[in-house]
DNA sequence: TTGTAAGCGTTATCAC
DNA sequence: GTGATAACGCTTACAA
């Protein structure tokens, strides 16, 4: 079994509390008597356990990642995440839900039972309330990103999807496109639906009717995206444009509209959201929506860490600003 | 601060001991007593402090899972690894090195430091034998997923890549074709290079000879299977279908492809490898060799906690046979 | 069946 | 500057 405190200590002929200031680099140790235990330490690679230090000084240094479905571009997030926090001395436990509120239940228990020190929740639907309560209540600290829990006053970090929702569109306008439909996923998602009101301020903006019939709610998969333009055939009433809202979506749209033999842009433009891998892989490339996830992460992870050492976070929510990307499938070759 | 053991043992007036053996289920606790105890718990709804039990019986139920690149379709593993491992009561840390054998070295000192039970690596190229015989001395116990460490005995887990490449090749044979090139990532990697010697047995086995020229080592990105297709151009002289490795290489070859006027599969006939949502997303749709994904995390995450049982695995290598999935990329549409 | 007490490996508060 | 010693919250012999 590895070595202990006890053993380095026996072996420098020092007390353990000395050892511990030690490499603690805590003040209270003669220089000589530091250096005698660092080589010690050194020599036998010994490695603290966390475990008691974690029950001492009452803090894991672990933060709990909680994201709603891990195949996702939420990996962005995370990662920058990461960085900062490991830079902080903090590792993280990501937790995947699978969009399933019992996992996450599951997984808010690690806030109680004190086996994180805080949790960034990062997207999907929000669970219980009671129980994010019961978890705050024990001291769980919690930060949101890119979700929103209503009532609760939990430091939160969004991009502003309705200014996404209203830059994708007002582009298309200003192509001189006026039939724009957009294909959105449940309404009952919160940025979803922020990306729907973006639309129409931007429609508004420019003098436009609300087209109901060019509103099309999906299930949010790619199915959904091919069904939508399937829909719209149908009607026999085709728009000049789409504002996709997710890229799962424009990946079964577009499916559908080089199925019809149409052509992108010319026939179709086309805004997608979100700067994945997918929408880089399309063919004509995508012009989207980009979120500054990078950015998002860096916030969320920093939030945590002021609240970790007691410090109030500059906003209790901070809001960012999507950017968008111009690519092929929304402008017009010219010439 | 949360309640603890000693707070529910007051209440319930008996003795730690006694409530210790009632949570966790132990035998000797009267049946009153026990009710009264789970009522006490359930109330207040008290969480047991995972790091004083950690401590006292030495262990953390938690494990490392330490992946090379989160962005890959790693995930379906980790997802079923998670699956498993939930179910017997583990947690998972997900630690992305990010290729990087630094980040590799950090995460495995978590197995030293005893915040995990074990570790399950995934993919990528091995860390420094030494830190890993360090970890492994320790106690720390470890399962090696898509990965080798010659040498050192541990128990791995691996899909038969040459197998793969032996299946892709030999399906473009069998549909007539002659002349196969196959574009591979670096051949440093075990699993590149086994990949490699199955298309070379599959053509061994028809009887063709090896044409150095249609073998192309890339860097296994997008661009590298853009350029090793405009590389075949140059020379001049185009194979009739492609063995693609890797699904990113796959699209970059793919938009060359495109780009050069050329049909698939009537001009050429392309195998993936990999049944990522990447290649579902391609189009025409392609045809892989795919992984028993879920199997192969079901296989790690038994392992390990055979392992963490004092078991030994059924097998100290475990092989699984991947298997064509054939789609419209390799097969010439009759009629 | 239940309680007592020692121990897990740290940190922190005191004395000295 | 250094060393006992009591926490931290739990498990587990061993006693009763």
């Amino acid at each position: 079994m590895p070595l202990t405190l006890k053993d380095i200590a026996r072996m420098a002929g020092v007390a353990e509390s000395t050892v511990s200031r030690a490499i603690n680099n805590k003040p209270g140790v003669g220089e000589e008597t530091r250096k005698r235990i660092l080589e010690i330490v050194r020599k036998y690679n010994y490695q603290p356990n966390q475990l008691a230090r974690g029950l001492a000084i009452k803090e894991t240094r672990m933060l709990a990642l909680i994201v709603a479905d891990l195949s996702s571009a939420d990996y962005k997030i995370i990662k920058s995440i990461e960085a900062y926090a490991n830079e902080q001395g903090y590792n993280c436990l990501i937790c995947n839900t699978d969009n399933n509120l019992e996992k996450e239940e599951a997984y808010l228990q690690l806030l109680s039972n004190q086996r994180v020190d805080g949790a960034i929740i990062i997207g999907g639907e929000l669970a219980n309330k009671n129980i994010i309560n019961t978890a705050l209540n024990k001291n769980g600290l919690m930060v949101l990103v890119n979700c929103l829990a209503e009532e609760l006053l939990i430091p939160t970090i969004l991009v502003d999807s309705a200014r996404g929702g209203y830059l994708a569109t007002s582009h298309l306008l200003q192509q001189g496109l006026k039939k724009i439909a957009i294909v959105t996923g449940s309404s009952k998602d919160f940025l979803e639906s922020e990306k729907l009101a973006g639309y129409l301020q931007a429609l508004a903006d420019h003098n436009l009717e609300l087209e109901e019939r060019y509103i099309l709610e999906t299930d949010g998969s790619r199915e959904g995206g091919y069904d939508a333009f399937l829909q719209l055939l149908e009607q026999g009433d085709l728009p000049e444009a789409f504002f996709v809202t997710r890229d799962i979506l424009a990946v079964g749209l577009i499916d559908a509209i080089k199925m019809g033999g149409y052509l992108i842009p010319e026939d179709f433009s086309i805004v997608g959201y979100g700067e994945s891998f997918i929408s880089s892989i399309i063919n004509p490339s995508l012009t989207v929506v980009a979120e500054p996830l990078e950015e998002l992460g860096r916030y969320a992870a920093k939030y945590m860490i002021d609240l970790l050492n007691g410090r109030d976070p500059e906003e209790m929510i901070k809001v960012l600003e999507p950017v968008l990307k111009v690519g092929e499938s929304s402008v017009l070759r010219t010439g």
